[in-house]
DNA sequence: GCCAACGTTGGC
DNA sequence: GCCAACGTTGGC
């Protein structure tokens, strides 16, 4: 299984709405960046994501899972390159992990949030995503 | 509100 | 094919 990071503001898509959206999950579009289609188009079905409030939070608020992969994206015109997938919410952080305690945490330093800060969909390592698990008040599963 | 990073566009 | 101008993202 692989893991992600998807960023969202949540002024726009938030953590509630997509809770709220329950086992109907959403399509997550609107992505418009060739290396975050890219991305998206490498997550299979059952892959897990962490669900990060960027600009208003910047936290990361929960995981969601991967229930349908590509397809074309519904808001993009017709004949364009762009993707959607679709998420389902899978449980809240205990705790939200912070962008600051990230950047303050050796392990995760080379982590593509703080790296490529304004991709909105990029992998997670394994290792990193355990120890945000754990930071982030889950059991390890 | 500012600005760094970075992607895209368009003139040459 | 280069690069300046410009737009967007996202942290601060």
């Amino acid at each position: 299984m692989a893991y992600w990071l998807m960023k969202s503001e949540p002024d726009a898509w938030s953590w509630d709405q997509q809770v709220g959206r329950g086992s109907k999950g959403e399509s997550w579009s609107g992505v418009r960046n060739h290396t975050a289609k890219l991305n998206l188009m490498k997550m299979k079905k059952g892959d897990r994501a962490f669900f990060y409030h960027s600009n208003i939070g910047k936290e990361i608020v929960g995981i969601v899972e991967i229930v349908r992969e590509h397809h074309p994206d519904p808001t993009a015109d017709n004949g364009s390159p762009w993707v959607v997938v679709e998420v389902v919410a899978r449980e809240p952080l205990k705790t939200p992990v912070t962008l600051e305690t990230i950047k303050s945490t050796p392990k995760l330093k080379d982590m593509s949030l703080l790296k490529y800060s304004r991709l909105s969909v990029q992998p997670v390592a394994a290792e990193e995503w355990k120890l945000i698990c754990k930071m982030g008040g889950l059991l390890k599963s």
